[in-house]
DNA sequence: ATCAAAGATAGAATGACTCTACTTTTGTCG
DNA sequence: CGACAAAAGTAGAGTCATTCTATCTTTGAT
């Protein structure tokens, strides 16, 4: 049954009050100033409660699972517009997301700068894109009438769920977007 | 003054000590039923020791400290044969090392199958390689005329030292490895 | 012989995470 | 409606990596 009833809806509400709880005090003491414990008090809640929600831990805290972020990858490539090239679709999708949005939200902007300046999250972060690996190249892979498990995919999609992170740290994000996607279309140039 | 007295004789044979107790128990129970307690015990020294040894915590234990491996990869670059391709000489380089010796020496083949089967120590490898991005990058510019800030050129030294660990866990890594570096240097084929 | 630095140690403290056993809520079913 | 099982929370103890502090010992240099 889909049950929606109270019991989801109070569990839904400890999870975002851990995961508000935890944000709030991240950004105003840095991630490494803050216990665990402090996050399950300042939420009202229990410090197992903290790991019942969120089992990966303390970097977690802040972010959802990520299967949505996968979800809409693999839509982006399933969906692209027709004619257009898989790696197409790719840049362009991210290129409206994580970092490279240009249109920085209130908040949006500061969570960002914690996360590429607090290096546990920023890894945990890379994690999970990667979790949509496989996704991601099945996805490839059925569209472009190869085997999912062929390692030029895996490593496509790979390469490609990394971009995020090695291009947000560049002053300027988004040509360093073109210039990765370029190097994977395109292959590297030995000269210039 | 070049010291090479007792001191640092002492100094190395600890943490020698430390490593192979390490990798010994390891091996016998798995990374996860280890404590570093017990391995200081096995080496006998004190558990504070193990730390100044390994700043960078368990992991770290049975690896050294990676700057042997970025010297060795940007030499291959830099003193590649004369008309070779940077990309060629990084192929060549990789093929022989990691997990990639097909002469696998007797303890060799063990510690390959224990780094690979513990996400942890995975984990560190990366990491370890990744420690020479950087001046793989620069090597790579300097050979090729760029800056060694190019993020195309950064992009690519990540991409390149990630290769072992994506190469590793195929069944057939040496036609991975190929296949990989064909993406990089061809790009990404929407047709196969 | 003397002294300062490096190496090592014991022991306590911190903090993330796990485990166990117990209570409270909530949805379901007779 | 009332009983009951599963889900959500909780308290509290326990494990383990890692850090800190104060102290001792060895070694190299003067």
């Amino acid at each position: 049954m889909e049950t929606v009833g109270r019991r989801e809806r109070k569990k839904a509400r400890t999870r975002q009050a851990l995961s508000e709880a935890a944000m709030e005090l991240f950004l105003e003491r840095g991630y490494d100033n803050v216990t665990v414990a402090e996050i399950a008090t300042a939420a009202d809640t229990a410090l197992a409660t903290v790991f019942k929600h969120f089992p990966d831990g303390k970097e977690s805290l802040i972010f959802d699972d990520g299967s949505e972020r996968t979800a809409a990858v693999v839509a982006a490539v399933r969906d692209r517009a027709p004619g257009q090239s898989v790696l197409g679709a790719l840049r362009e999708f991210l290129s409206a997301r994580g970092p490279f949005r240009r249109d920085a939200p209130p908040g949006f902007r500061r969570k960002t700068e914690l996360i590429s300046g607090t290096p546990a999250l920023r890894q945990y972060q890379v994690k999970l894109w990667l979790r949509g690996r496989d996704a991601l190249a099945e996805a490839i892979a059925a569209e472009t009438g190869r085997a999912g498990d062929d390692i030029a995919i895996r490593a496509l999609a790979r390469y490609v769920l990394e971009i995020p992170d090695l291009a947000g740290s560049e002053p300027d994000p988004h040509a360093a977007l073109d210039a990765v996607f370029d190097l994977l279309e395109h292959g590297w140039r030995e000269s210039p």
